[in-house]
DNA sequence: GAGACTTCCTAA
DNA sequence: TCAGTTAGGAAGTCTC
């Protein structure tokens, strides 16, 4: 048994203990189906035959040993396509490593290897690409989901002592068959206490540039460790490179040189074995830059940072793309035995959000900001004396803590266990691959149970498309009366299921249907012409899969209405939610092109489907409610998409359109197969049909009190607009649909036209952000510019794929593109670079505008963008920079009249000399104002950063506050300015 | 300057 | 080796 395949699965036990358990005894393997006439005495010569082969093939010295194990003979089925009740004769192939498995499956597949007496045959392989250890935990009756409890048999296991390996506190070895899965439910669903580090470093970089880790040192690490599920760290530390003052509940560890700094954290690390490692940005940022600077330094032993003893760790360069996802740049770091949940990747796969630095993420969740050192500072507190380190050591204890904080407020951990135990993949799964290998962990678990085996499909780039769903034609405008809105519950699965879509139950050619005798009444040929076996021969494995988590969902939600324990109530919430997205994600993956089991019929069955219920949904609803059969209205849908109907029924009361529209829902349901189910949902009161897939409206779930003013689509949802424009939207549509105050509207839109043109509107609203999805792009566009010039600035704090990048639009020359005007906002407000005002106006608040208003007044909204609000004459923005500017005199002008004078020093001209008292006093009084103002601003930015003693140092580029301060002192350099010019005049 | 085309982001 | 789907509006650039 010695040296095969190990197993090594961490954990921790309800004390609390870590526990490393090597489970023995387990072999990868994976099918191919046999030879025509393959008897048991094929299978030495096969075994023989194939581990020559593979031991040929690998060049590494650890798999020079046996590779092939066993080979035995099974009868199994194909999940692909229905086969009847015939099971075909399979080889199950066990191999000594996992590395292995795919040397064989290359081989096999491409009919590499002689076999005496058969020749060289191409297998299709079966289960040859699901890795070792979600085989492990799928396999034998064990069935482990993700994050879940495990016991090991009492007296079945060994502990080590002398010969441990790992810094784990138990370290056990074991034979699989002694583990006992234990299903998440009742005691068992209980989350384990793990203890979770979340850690932030300091470096100091050069000014200007982004720090690099061969040439600047690592001046701080802060170290925050909490046991999950308690609302305190147990642990707050701050490494510091030279001495730093005392901070209150804190151990300071100070150090003089570097390399103890590192070593020492990293010793750190390794005595507090934490079982999750958390942090922002700390897989692309942090543990690189750890690495390499102690790689640098030459920092024996750092890089062993894992629960193996002698197991290195590495970064490596990874690059994860998808449709959904998008295309990001990650390191992959291997750190043994604790997972790694970076906030930042959370972030940014759970939440669409406008930015994602950990500031804008705080102030969105947690509703504070946070102190933000410009990294040109860093250097210079570093450099200072004891406070000063303290200074930074606050912040970036702030910054470790933060991490944590969001984890418990978002319920993370929690949510994403639940998530593992769902799909039974592992916890990092979720983090590090796809959508698609949670469905591929319950389609194998399922397939198991079943005596079915998954094909191995080689990718064959079909880039074919098929047609989804239906979008109804929208009756555009403004509604004034109740739009009862029905929707079908889950559409997708519910369709999957009524209808019996799964592999298993494909019929692709009509001979199948001779072969095994079927009758008309056993299938059925979908809309898409495709024949599915009904369930009454034999239930497809995607229903029942439906089937369960649907049902679990059920249950989950039917505890969470009984539980009163908060921490149990949020497992059940998480659990719930993650049922509900598995059976959603089912659909998507029968779709995938670029996915290992796609089968387009079942997918473009489901859309199919889709589309046939909402027409006759409209139809039915159409029909039925009309003055001919004695309702008091013709009904009218007005809009639907996929799965819902916007109805007009024609009443004026919400409470009255609440009860056709259930009625409705009811009546349409029973035209439909079990378990379709057309859902009455809310009602829309006013209701603004801007056109497909854009609208707004007063959502009502009682006929008492609207809930909320929900918007679909529109800028106020969108990322990708600024928030000027996104305010403004959703203001007007406030005053219009729950005020009913469209002149309001109007008037607040004049406003705030007129402030912009005046260069009143702080940068921060003017703020545009797009994501940078890929690293080639065809045509020229402003955010993809504007990244390529901030990396010829500072390659290292430039925008990534993936990222966002943030810019405004500024003054240019007249016939200047977009993409040639954008700038960097911090830039832009470092180097007083004027706005262009106007484009904002035409490019980014008029259409908008129109959109909303043209349904409400007409030919009249044409007034909003013309008037004497667009006509203010524009203050002088800043003229300092860009452009032909620096080659134009500036002249003053009178501060009475405007006119210009003939030189800069004096204040007002010859004629305008009798009213310099007034107009003294006039500057005097908005200098003071400005004064005031700047100064709140400054006391509001202290009071962030917790202390009203020290000078201000944040630079967060998402705070408003910020960037008002940042104008206000602006605005009073200007003002103090103009000031000084009167002196020239006593 | 109209229309094709690309890109982003959202609805479902 | 890895990657859930299609429909669709809107903005901006490119092309003729």
């Amino acid at each position: 048994m010695k040296d095969m395949s190990i197993v090594r699965m961490y954990g921790i036990t309800e004390e609390g203990f870590s526990v490393l358990a090597h489970v023995h005894g387990f072999l990868p393997y994976f099918y191919v189906p046999a030879p025509n006439g393959f008897k048991e005495e094929h299978v030495q010569s096969f075994m023989t035959t194939l581990d020559a082969a593979i031991r040929r093939d690998s060049k590494r010295q650890e798999q020079a040993g046996r590779a092939v194990i066993d080979v035995r003979i099974v009868l199994k089925q194909s999940i692909f396509g229905y086969q009847g009740p015939d099971k075909t004769v399979f080889l199950q192939i066990f191999f000594h490593y996992a590395g292995q498995v795919a040397v064989a499956r290359r081989l096999l597949e491409m009919g590499s290897v002689q076999f005496p007496g058969f020749g060289s045959i191409t297998f299709p392989t079966f289960e040859s690409s699901v890795g070792f250890p979600l085989r492990f935990m799928i396999d034998n009756n064990i069935q482990i989901p993700g994050a879940s409890w495990v016991e090991l048999k009492a007296q079945k296991y060994i502990l080590r002592q002398n010969n441990a390996t790992s810094h784990a506190q138990l370290e056990v070895d074991v034979d699989y068959k002694d583990i006992i899965a234990h299903e998440p439910e009742g005691d068992w669903s209980k989350i384990a206490p793990l203890r979770v580090l979340s850690f932030d470093i300091e470096c100091a970089g050069r000014k200007g540039v982004f720090p690099d880790a061969k040439e600047d040192p690592v001046i701080q690490i802060a170290n925050v460790v909490t046991i999950q599920g308690s609302d305190k760290p147990f642990i707050r530390n701050v490494f510091t490179l030279k001495q730093c003052a005392h901070i209150a509940g804190t151990h300071t560890l100070c150090f003089e040189r570097e390399t103890d700094l590192l070593a020492k954290w990293a010793e750190f690390i390794r005595i507090c074995d934490p079982d999750i490692i958390t942090g922002y940005n700390i897989q692309n940022f942090d543990f690189p830059y750890l690495l390499e600077r102690a790689a640098t330094l030459k920092v024996q032993r750092f890089p062993f940072l894992g629960r193996v003893r002698d197991l290195e760790t590495k970064a490596k360069d990874s690059r994860f793309s998808s449709k959904a996802l998008g295309t990001r740049d990650n390191k992959a770091i291997n750190i043994e035995g604790r997972l790694q949940v970076d906030v930042l990747q959370i972030m940014q796969r759970d939440h669409k959000l406008r930015s994602y630095t950990l500031n804008s993420v705080s102030a969105h969740f947690l509703g504070e900001q946070k102190e933000d050192v410009h990294h040109s500072i860093i250097a210079d507190l570093q450099n200072g004396n004891d406070e000063t380190r303290r200074r930074l050591a606050i912040y970036c204890l702030k910054d470790a803590y933060l991490p944590q904080r969001l984890l418990d407020k978002l319920m993370c951990i929690i949510n994403y266990i639940e998530m593992a135990r769902v799909t039974g993949v592992p916890f990092n799964y979720l983090l590090t691959r796809g959508q698609q290998i949670k469905v591929i962990s319950q389609l194998y678990r399922k397939a198991k149970q079943q005596g079915l085996l998954i094909p191995n499909m080689n990718p064959e780039g079909t880039d074919e498309q098929y047609e989804g769903a239906t979008v109804i034609e929208p009756e555009k405008g403004y509604y004034d009366i109740p739009i009862a809105t029905l929707d079908f519950t889950s559409l997708y699965p519910s369709i999957m299921m009524a209808h019996n879509l799964c592999y298993s139950t494909y019929i692709a050619n009509p001979s199948v249907i001779t072969k095994y005798g079927l009758t008309e009444d056993d299938y059925v040929q979908t809309p898409n012409n495709d024949i599915f076996l009904k369930a009454s021969v034999q239930k497809g494995m995607l229903p029942i899969i439906l089937e369960d988590l649907i049902g679990a969902r059920k249950k989950a939600k039917a505890d969470l209405k009984k539980e009163t324990d908060p921490f149990k109530r949020a497992v059940l919430d998480g659990r719930q939610l993650a049922l509900k997205i598995s059976a959603n994600s089912v659909y998507g993956f029968t779709g995938a092109t670029v996915g290992k089991l796609p089968l387009l019929a079942i997918s473009s069955s489901v859309t199919a489907y889709g589309r046939e219920m909402i027409e006759k949904t409209k139809e039915l609803v159409e029909a039925k409610y009309t003055i001919e059969n004695g309702y008091e209205h013709d009904a009218r849908v007005i809009y639907g998409d996929t799965d819902s109907v916007m109805v007009k029924f024609g009443p004026k009361e919400v409470a009255e359109a609440m009860r056709l529209g259930r009625e409705a829902a009811a009546y349409v349901t029973q035209h439909f197969v079990k378990p379709i189910n057309l859902d009455f949902e809310k009602v829309y009161w006013p209701y603004l049909l801007i056109n497909k897939k854009r609208y707004a409206g007063l959502y009502w779930t009682n006929p008492v009190k609207h809930d909320k003013l929900d918007a679909k689509g529109i800028e106020t949802v969108r990322r990708d607009s600024c928030q000027l424009v996104g305010n403004v939207i959703e203001t007007c549509l406030h005053k219009i649909l729950i005020d009913r105050d469209t002149a309001g509207a109007e008037a607040y839109v004049k406003n705030v036209i007129a402030d912009l043109l005046q260069n009143k509107i702080d940068l921060s609203y003017l703020v545009i952000s797009k994501g940078l999805g890929k690293t080639e792009y065809t045509g020229k566009q402003a955010h993809v510019e504007l990244a390529e010039r901030m990396r010829k600035r500072d390659a290292g704090s430039a925008p990534n794929v993936g990222d966002r990048v943030s810019y405004v639009i500024i003054k240019g020359t007249k016939d200047a593109a977009a993409y040639e005007k954008a700038e960097d906002p911090l830039y832009v407000l470092d180097n007083n670079i004027p706005i262009d005002t106007k484009y904002y106006l035409e490019n980014q608040l008029a259409n908008p505008l129109m959109r909303i208003f043209e349904p409400i007044l007409g030919e009249k909204s044409s007034s909003l963008l013309a008037g004497d609000h667009v006509r203010t004459i524009s203050v002088a923005a800043p003229t300092s920079m860009g452009g032909l500017m620096k080659f134009a005199v500036r002249t003053a002008t009178c501060l009475g009249c405007k006119t210009p004078l003939p030189k800069d020093e004096t204040a007002v001209c010859i004629n305008c000399r009798p009213k310099m008292v007034d107009l003294y006093q006039k500057h005097l009084n908005n200098m003071t104002e400005l004064e005031e103002k700047y100064s709140r601003l400054w006391t509001q930015c202290q009071r962030c950063q917790g202390s009203l003693h020290q000078d201000v140092i944040c630079s967060a580029q998402d705070c408003p506050i910020f960037y008002m301060r940042k104008k206000a002192q602006k605005d009073l350099n200007d003002a103090s300015k103009t000031m000084n010019r009167f002196a020239y005049e006593w």
